[in-house]
RNA sequence: GCCCAUAUGGCUCAGGGGUAGAGCACUUCCUUGGUAAGGAAGAGGUCGUGAGUUCAAGUCUCACUAUGGGCUCCA
């Protein structure tokens, strides 16, 4: 093996450079002592093994940026193979490549790898780094890498899906892997990683394979970024929908019930209730009509629909007098048959129907999640039939609502258009016309979208709206869909202006999603301190002495017939007591009152927000509690 | 569904073969308090379910149920 061995004074590191390299960019890396790689002219990282005679390019520096942590992050993730190597000397690798958040490696053990085993395979890694070993790169062809690794299976997994007739190998001391990297050049560059869980993960993520073992870590330049990091992680748990919806009493689960099946206790209930009663009215203002479908149809209708095809795997079944039925796993059969109860003109469309619809699904066990994947939930579903002309602004009408609902809630999102996929159905013109009216209906609305070519539903293209939340992260909620398929298969049809008979297009559209899902991501959004119109209880009273509670009892009544939740904090404790108990609530307002308020007509309040007391009367206090009540309207 | 982990009063958790523990919550009594925990007493668990090992099982083994982390991101 030919090298070059450059020693830098500062950080004492080993360079080790493969091939013969340029004095110009020895001179750089000397420059610099944080030199990790280089950045091409189409952008491809080169590590420093790679960047041989007379390469140019744009250096990448130790550092937090995107292109140095997956440099830093893939060599992290050889490290910790490295490790795994010395603890389970039986253990042999597949993959282990940078993902979006950190790194992770997947391998076969005899042992089994549990959450405490991480510390001891960072210990190890600590360990290891301490060597200062460089990471040297040479490259075989793949016949003799194929006898390499001839005793390894899951190597030749990975060889079979390399093209190249080369590959490379990354040596690190004792341990060598396949790998096209790139790598820091040695491992004292490594200092910021943590190990943060431990998973099954199946082999190519093919279900009928093997599961492997996957370990899940992540790593920064420095110790504030990797911090900063485990500070956010920490932050999401404290906001975990499921551990503060038990804190709060929203809602919950019962094992002996069934796995999926939320209840929604009084408060969550009430939470649910505000939210849902908001959104009727939007819907109402916007011409939509309630309507409602059963739970269960019989299973021909699902043949029709094609659900039981397509969807059956998902679907709970019943049998009543002999007759099989479908519990509905969607609404959109509910809203053909009231569409088709009576003849409709061109002039009813478009024609808009929504529905709270529950609906059942069957999830696998293994990815239910709180409320954020059950087996029932509620849908703020609505079909809107319309003419292929006026897919556009019917298109148009639904962003504009979806953008009012997000933005009453602090989110911003993200739209993408999916459009006409290998397997589709429809003709081409009416394709290229709903696809238009999609693209056209956003680009009037100044709305930017991204596009999943090839990405959309065999019966039509759609609009997914991705939000971001509090923390950054991002889901999927808003769906608009246009659907060819189900008016064909129902035979729907409206009059035309020339009296002939016409096939509408259907458009399905969630805003929300499911109340339950928007509920669990709503809860970690606002970390519980529900904004005013919705939160549970919007305001708690503590009468100061006993003799107080009448008058807090009758605010009570006053604020219910304004549709206002609250409670009297009457119980046998100390003031200071209920105090806290009141703002451990995290309800918008606590409202004390003594003989003093009650002397006044006013009340003392306690803002969340504001963080400070002050009186009002109650008549103010009402028409402040109504106003925020309007904020709430959409 | 599959892999790994977890399951102890309403909640959060300690206890790891030999008489079930703590804090909060709950009940009763004293206290009637002016802005984030006043005091005392009490009740409540066959330790997720079912088998097995053992003289003896919350504790060890197995199965089941539920919960949690994952199962696209291709050397």
């Amino acid at each position: 093996m030919q090298g070059t061995l450059v020693s830098l004074p500062k950080r004492g590191a080993l360079l080790l450079f493969l091939h013969n390299i340029s004095n110009k960019n020895i001179k750089r890396s000397i420059l610099s002592e944080n030199l990790i790689g280089y950045s091409d002219n189409q952008g491809n990282i080169v590590d420093t093994q790679s960047g041989g005679e007379g390469f140019v390019g744009e250096v990448i520096e130790y550092d937090n940026s995107d292109k140095a942590l997956e440099i830093i992050r893939h060599s992290t993730a050889h490290l910790m193979a490295q490790a795994i190597t010395q603890l389970y000397p039986n253990s042999q690798f597949f993959v282990g490549p940078v993902v979006e958040e950190g790194f992770y490696y997947d391998f076969r053990t005899s042992q089994k790898i549990g959450e405490e085993d991480l510390k001891k395979i960072e210990n190890k890694m600590k360990e290891l780094i301490k060597q200062k070993h460089p990471i040297e790169k040479y490259t075989i062809t793949k016949e003799e890498a194929l006898v390499k690794f001839a005793h390894d299976d899951l190597k030749l997994a990975v060889l079979s899906r390399i093209p190249d007739e080369e590959v490379s190998i990354y040596r690190q001391g004792e341990f060598e892997d396949l790998c096209r990297g790139p790598h820091v050049p040695a491992l004292n560059f490594l200092h910021h990683f943590k190990l943060t869980r431990v998973a099954g993960a199946y082999l190519g993520g093919d279900e009928k394979a093997e599961m492997l073992t996957r370990i899940y870590g992540i790593a920064f330049a420095t110790k504030e970024a990797l911090k900063e990091y485990l500070f956010m992680i920490e932050e999401a748990k404290k906001r975990d929908h499921r551990k503060l919806g038990n804190e709060l009493e929203l809602f919950m689960f019962d094992e002996e019930a069934g796995a999926g099946l939320p209840f929604w206790m009084p408060k969550g209930a009430r939470l649910r209730s505000k939210l849902e009663a908001i959104l009727f009215k939007a819907h109402r203002k916007r011409g939509y009509e309630p309507v409602r479908g059963p739970e269960i149809l019989k299973s021909d209708m699902w043949h029709t629909s094609g659900h039981f095809a397509c969807y059956g795997e998902n679907m709970y079944l019943t049998v009543i007098d002999e007759q099989e039925y479908g519990i509905k796993p969607m609404n959109c059969i509910g809203h053909i048959e009231i569409f088709k109860q009576s003849s409709k003109s061109y002039r009813d469309l478009p024609y808009k129907m929504f529905e709270y619809g529950v609906v059942h699904r069957h999830e696998k066990s293994g990815v239910l999640n709180g409320l954020l994947r059950v087996r029932e939930f509620t849908q703020d579903d609505a079909h809107i039939f319309c003419t292929p002309q006026q897919i556009q602004e019917v298109v148009l009408e639904v962003v504009e609502f979806v953008d009012a609902v997000m933005k009453k809630f602090d989110f911003n999102y993200t739209m993408e258009i999916s459009t006409k996929p290998e397997k589709a159905i429809g003709e081409d013109a009416v394709w290229e016309l709903a696809t238009e009216g999609l693209k056209n209906a956003l680009t009037q609305n100044h709305l930017p979208y991204t596009i999943d070519e090839g990405g959309g539903a065999f019966y039509g293209p759609k609009i997914d709206v991705k939000i971001t939340d509090a923390l950054g992260r991002k889901w999927q909620c808003a769906t608009i869909q246009v659907d060819f398929n189900l008016p064909e298969r129902f035979d729907v049809e409206y009059v035309a202006q020339d009296n002939s008979r016409q096939r509408p297009v259907m458009i399905h559209r969630a805003i929300l999603g499911s109340f339950e899902r928007f509920i669990a991501i709503l809860i970690e959004h606002y970390a519980g301190e529900f904004p005013f119109f919705i939160a549970p209880t919007q305001v708690i009273f503590v009468p100061i002495g006993e003799k107080n509670i009448d008058y807090a009892n009758t605010l009570h009544t006053m604020l219910l017939d304004e549709d206002i939740d609250s409670e009297v904090l009457s119980k046998n404790e100390s003031l200071n007591k209920r105090i806290r108990m009141a703002e451990k609530q995290r309800v918008p307002y606590v409202v004390v009152i003594g003989d003093e308020e009650e002397a006044n007509g006013s009340v003392a309040v306690r803002d969340r927000r504001a963080k400070e007391q002050y009186n009002l009367t109650k008549e103010e206090f009402m028409v402040k509690l109504l106003q925020q009540l309007k904020e709430g309207r959409i």
